[in-house]
RNA sequence: CGCGGGAUGGAGCAGUCUGGUAGCUCGUUGGGCUCAUAACCCGAAGGUCGUUGGUUCAAAUCCAGCUCCCGCAACCA
């Protein structure tokens, strides 16, 4: 039986349409998911979609519409920009399902049994026609930063989770394994907040109705994180499934937005503990894109991106290729048309595209296609098979690492030293004597075989074009472990016609196409 | 003194733990080549490695101070 490997995406909030910032987290996880996948991880990922809540229900109201039918709409909107980007989940849980809601419901009463829910006084400050409380924090110029208007101390009812209780062994937990969290700067960040002392969780509200009912007291609605964050248990078999709860529970990794790592690496952790589970093995928050000026995305502003555009003006991989590439583990980066059109020229047009566009043309040329077992290898091709060779391990130390924009740049790294190693060895110059016919057999061979081997690995970031490359090569061989012995291109097949991948964008013309 | 991260040629980054010729991608520029998508390959220009001081034969790298930027700071997916 394979090692199973559980990943998800947090489950997007369903108030409205995904911009790139979660696509990008979506794509981020199905190019892990598909790199396990590749190497032999019997592989679960989870995604979908948060629905209950205040905010939903006040859009749906907006529109006329009952919650339910609003978010069965965003649910089709969510669905389809996932595809766009050709996320391949396994799993797309709706928090709205009956088993989650009673999962839910039991663990909640669960807790509240155990005495670590109890009933309190949620205290804040609050604004009467917004209906929501605001931390000081967020208030703008102590003003209500929704509508601008006064806010006033006041208190209502609600249940909360005890964290107290936890805090030291949640807080032992992360100090022993540096890897629970990463990238390591918020795992510091976490260890501070934890410092400061956890005051405890309210996880209920009386302000709306949308959401799961507190068992035993009907009056509560369960707050969006006790209902949010269980939906990687709920879905997993817990109570209702053991065997395959016992199989897939722990989760490997939670991939999540920075912004919401404190939710998934100290209040979900404390939920497991109190019920008495294993906790997830990792919480990788990744970073964010800001636009080319560094500044934040935001409605107001009008720099908002979303994936399904960019993928109209771009095409599905060249999208994927900028969002994985970009963006490291901890740093933020940029995004906007005129840096993914230079990129795209520079490494998908020129770099990829063309090798793999030059080297089938001349395979036609000089053997009507026809690939050609490789005779002795010259000083000449060590270099280029070595780094093909290596590329293995090296693509496997950075996606264990979770480096994926390193992990296509070792990729792309076999694309660069092809393109060299046609310069070094001049085929057409071969070409031009018999003599060296075999040598150019060998040549050709050996270009075939790196872009080969590369494409093994970018499969998992870039699935149509590795599709489209070994259809090119006409080739079956695309297995993690046909690449370790630099033979994986049979002899005597004929290749397929040479087909652009990435035709080279004119940008002035691509701005002013998109700008009108 | 809240905590943490960062400052490296025009841009984005690696190198800092384990001091010893400053590296990569993009851009600019000269050349080469013609298999290819005006592409590809080679060379060049361009950096007092934020700042001040210290340790050392030797500092981007270690130590101390300072300046500027960015995250986190409690219920916001």
């Amino acid at each position: 039986m394979n090692k199973t490997f559980y990943i998800t995406t947090p489950i997007f909030y369903a108030s409205g349409k995904p911009q790139i910032g979660n696509a990008y987290t979506a794509v981020l996880t199905d190019a892990i998911a598909r790199y396990k996948k590749i190497t032999g991880y019997d592989v679960i990922f989870q995604t979908g979609m948060d629905e209950h809540g205040q905010k939903v229900e006040l859009k749906a109201e907006e529109q006329n519409k009952k919650p339910q039918e609003f978010v069965d709409e965003i649910v089709l909107e969510v669905k389809r920009i996932l595809e766009t980007v050709n996320v391949d989940y396994d799993r797309f849980i709706r928090t709205t399902n009956n088993k989650h809601k009673d999962v839910v419901q039991k663990i909640f009463q669960k807790l509240y049994d155990q005495g670590d829910i109890y009933k309190g006084k949620y205290e804040g400050l609050y604004c009467t026609p917004c209906e929501s409380f605001f931390t000081k924090a967020q208030l703008v110029n102590g003003k209500c930063p929704d509508c601008g208007r006064e806010v006033h101390q006041t208190s209502e009812e609600a249940y909360f989770l005890k964290l107290k209780k936890y805090e030291s062994w949640l807080k032992q937990h992360i100090l022993n394994n540096p890897d629970f969290i990463v990238p390591s700067t918020r795992r510091n960040e976490m260890l501070n907040f934890i410092d400061k002392g956890l005051d405890d969780l309210c996880v209920s509200r009386t302000t709306f109705d949308w959401g799961i009912k507190v068992p035993f007291d009907e009056k509560h609605v369960i707050y969006v994180w006790l209902d949010a964050l269980t939906n990687y248990i709920t879905f997993a078999g817990y109570l209702t499934n053991d065997e395959e709860f016992n199989k897939y529970w722990p989760v490997n990794v939670h991939v999540v937005g920075k912004d919401i790592l404190r939710f998934h690496s100290i209040y979900w952790p404390i939920m497991l503990k109190a019920l008495n589970l294993p906790i997830p093995k990792q919480v990788f928050a990744h970073p964010f894109f800001v636009d080319a000026k560094g500044e934040k995305m935001s409605k107001s502003k009008g720099n908002t991106l979303y994936a399904d555009d960019l993928v109209n003006y771009f095409g599905t991989d060249a999208v994927r290729y900028y969002l994985l590439s970009e963006l490291g583990i901890a740093h933020d980066g940029n995004i906007g048309i005129d840096l993914i059109i230079d990129r795209y020229n520079s490494d998908l047009a020129n770099t990829l595209g063309n090798l793999v566009n030059r080297t089938i043309t001349m395979a036609h040329k000089y053997f009507d296609g026809v690939v050609y077992e490789p005779l002795e290898k010259t000083k000449e091709d060590e270099e280029l098979i070595n780094l093909a060779k290596d590329l293995k391990n090296k693509v496997e130390t950075k996606m264990n690492e979770l480096k994926v924009s390193e992990a296509i740049d070792a990729i792309f790294d076999v694309y660069r030293r092809s393109n060299k190693y046609i310069d070094e060895t001049t085929p057409w110059i071969l070409a031009k004597d018999n003599e060296k016919e075999e040598r150019l057999k060998t040549v050709i061979y050996n270009l075939l075989e790196a872009i080969r081997t590369a494409t093994v690995f970018l499969q998992a970031f870039l699935p149509e074009t590795a599709d489209e490359i070994f259809k090119q090569l006409n080739t079956q061989n695309r297995a993690i472990d046909s690449v370790d012995n630099f033979d994986g291109m049979d002899s005597g097949i004929k290749l397929n016609e040479p087909k652009v991948l990435f035709a080279r964008i004119d940008k002035e013309k691509k701005l002013e196409e998109i700008n009108n």
